[in-house]
DNA sequence: ACGCCGTGTTCGTCAAGTCGAACGAGGAGA
DNA sequence: TCTCCTCGTTCGACTTGACGAACACGGCGT
């Protein structure tokens, strides 16, 4: 396998939640009382197939996370969502850029709009000297900085970034977080996102 | 790999989709003006790996979707989306059971509610005849049907299924879809789920 | 004490996913 | 035309996920 290699596009790699998934079917399969043969015969997957799975080891196929999402009756999402949201980066310059139909510009995806998302727009400026602190906002809350200019030190609580000119970062917003300025006439547009 | 048995907890398997997953990857990339070999590079896989998985052969693990679903800057689950949702029907006795707590009561899960989801009840009931047609609603709603007494043949046109007691389904309820009874004294409780 | 289920784990084997390299197809430029 | 580069595909070799069987553990009835 191998990938221990970041993806260059973003830090904060936001490695496969191998262990969270794990977490996941072992919870969704005891909140049912089912045993692990039961599941695994449901699933049409072997015990020892799930048991791996369950003890955090190896790196399921789609087929087989699949079947089970179908046996415990939950949405496929649900196996592999991220309980705690993690601050993901993405460095000027390495973003996937969206097509723009041949003209002359050029368009980046950041963050693809959840549906049923409601974004707010903010411009943020700031001066080197005390954090500007945030509350946690309501449950769900997500943030989304790109900084415009100078330079940033954000995110919540512990897990701050520094983010330059042109670098986005997006972090939950639903605990409390910072922004610091660095340099004079910082800048970064805001987006707040309510679900 | 064979894993060609259904799950027997579920008719209509709905089988992973593998080719709409291609189809995702593929039409993320390319809305990004991304070259097969450059979104290889980003997600750290072989030119090789995504050319399969674009061309819908093979059963990507979750790991390599996953480093697909950074590099592209979506959501994991979003790459696995089915576009149109399909029937999904759960027979009498074969759902996960949920945990009742010690207490003399079964439950069981037949669909986890989406998170900002509204849902309303009603009841049905209907003698054999003519079908009940029922027209298209707003886009995103889902109908979930759950069978108390008789016979029904329900679902989105041409994709009806055929449900007695207990059973459930859930289906679109976006496109226009038949209630038909079968039997004298028909009864179905009608979940319609929008978001 | 036994045997008989049930639980979940570990083992060896086979199939399949992943990789790197080589391949043919198509453009751009000299 | 020839060369060079990039596109995406196909090939063999390696790695690894999935399977089935055997395993240890625990409760229950005889």
């Amino acid at each position: 396998m191998e990938r221990t290699d970041e993806a260059p596009t973003v830090d904060a790699p936001q490695g496969p939640p191998l262990r969270a998934i794990a977490d996941a079917v072992r919870r969704e399969r005891t909140r049912r009382e089912l045993s692990l043969g039961e599941l695994a015969r449901r699933a049409g997957l072997s015990k020892s197939t799930l048991s791996q799975l369950e003890s955090g080891a190896g790196n399921p196929s789609v087929e087989t996370l699949w079947a089970l999402a179908v046996a415990l009756g939950v949405p496929f999402a649900r196996l592999v969502e991220t309980p705690a949201q993690p601050v993901r980066v993405v460095r000027f310059g390495h973003a996937a850029p969206l097509t723009s139909e041949s003209a002359p510009f050029t368009s980046a995806l950041l963050s693809a709009c959840p549906p049923g998302a409601r974004r707010d727009l903010h411009l943020v400026t700031g001066e080197p000297g005390a954090a500007r602190e945030a509350h946690a906002h309501i449950p769900g809350t997500v943030e989304h900085m790109l900084v415009t200019a100078g330079r940033w030190v954000a995110g919540p609580e512990g897990e701050q970034v520094e983010l330059g000119p042109g670098d986005y970062a997006c972090f939950p917003g639903d605990r409390p977080h910072t922004y610091t300025a660095l340099a004079a006439g910082s800048a970064a547009m805001l987006v707040m996102e309510y679900t």
